[in-house]
DNA sequence: TGTACATCAGTGAACGCGCGTTCACTGATGTAC
DNA sequence: TGTACATCAGTGAACGCGCGTTCACTGATGTAC
């Protein structure tokens, strides 16, 4: 059997991964504090010693979700030099992260208990919020066009996540990825001669 | 004095517009019906009568905010023949109703909470989605268009609900319009010539 | 017009629940000497 | 290497809270005759 030393180790990690499962089987909605707790196997006051209150805890995994984001952005973009063909896998890679966290997606951009003028947070987010901005400034776009693509991307995925685009959600992944990339191409600057 | 007669008469009206005021108070998150109730001026019990429980009121609630969103859309259409110009416009109206409505847009697009087999909640929505589609159509688009003008309108609105676009936010009113039309522009399908 | 009665729309007390937070505590760890 | 002590990271009991829902009830309204 487990021994159950009376310190944990790493419950800093243990919360934060206990708070991802959270989000993901209860969303941001029936999201509690001692419910992750003991998902973590350990008393419901011991978070606090990490994270002040709940709202601590909710930050925290804001910060590490902008993180998931980037990289699920991230990961489709490897390969690819085209800055338009990097500008649409980016919005793949947006609606990948929304399908497979939704609720940490809306923690992220639609919910108010993430404290935003948390340093940490703030810096996460900036950096996903450049990344936008350098790969339209390498299709030599302007501000329209980094707000036309952010637009198009995020609302694909809130809608998506809403239930709200049914027609695509009965399309085989092909299809789909083939609808949002019209979607996504309507949005990028003109190209370059 | 007001009397205050037993039976109030429309308590469902009148419930419904304490609804409106609360979610605009203190959102999804914050939504209790006791306190909807009090709002009413009636017992914490009164409105099991009407909407039975709590999701039947978030339900009927949402089937109202799509009136509301249908309305705010009309509004910005009136007056404009052609079929671009009524689209874009539809999209100012979409920002308009999420900027003036927050919680009630959040509560139609993003919660889990209004019950989505009611049919008269399904009947506003989808009279919502035939106006979008009604809207391409008479530019000539095909599916892509229908969900790159939904996409962009919807996600300029949730991400400036959730404080994303701080570049808009500082812009006068007239530049802000303006903003918003570069990027729906840019989404509608191609003029016929 | 009057009366009996069913139905409807409210009341208010009570229930049980899960929650976040606080607090005194204790066991484990690390550090100074 | 050993010892004293401070600090840290947990525990578990307790608090007060607001919530949704249920229930027996009562006052008002409407309808049949």
């Amino acid at each position: 059997m487990d021994d159950k030393p009376y310190h944990h180790g790493d419950l800093r990690t243990a919360l934060l991964a206990a708070g991802e499962a959270e989000l993901a089987e209860r969303g941001i909605e029936g999201f509690s504090l001692r419910s992750v707790a003991k998902r973590a196997g350990v008393s419901h006051a011991a978070p606090a010693h990490h994270f002040g209150d709940v709202g601590g805890l909710l930050t925290a995994l804001a910060t590490e979700g902008f993180l998931h984001f980037q990289a699920a952005m991230d990961a489709r973009e490897a390969g690819a030099i085209d800055p338009r063909e990097r500008a649409v896998r980016a919005g793949l890679g947006y609606l990948d992260f929304a399908t497979a966290r939704p609720a940490l997606f809306r923690l992220i951009f639609s919910s108010a208990k993430p404290d935003t003028a948390n340093p940490a947070l703030q810096v996460a987010a900036e950096a996903a919020y450049l990344h936008l901005v350098g790969l339209v400034n390498a299709m030599g776009g302007d501000e329209a066009d980094i707000i036309a693509l952010w637009a198009a991307s995020h609302g694909i995925a809130d809608l998506a996540l809403g239930g709200k685009l049914r027609m695509m959600h009965h399309m085989p992944e092909p299809a789909r990825e083939a609808m949002v990339r019209a979607v996504l191409t309507r949005v990028l600057p003109k190209a370059s001669p």
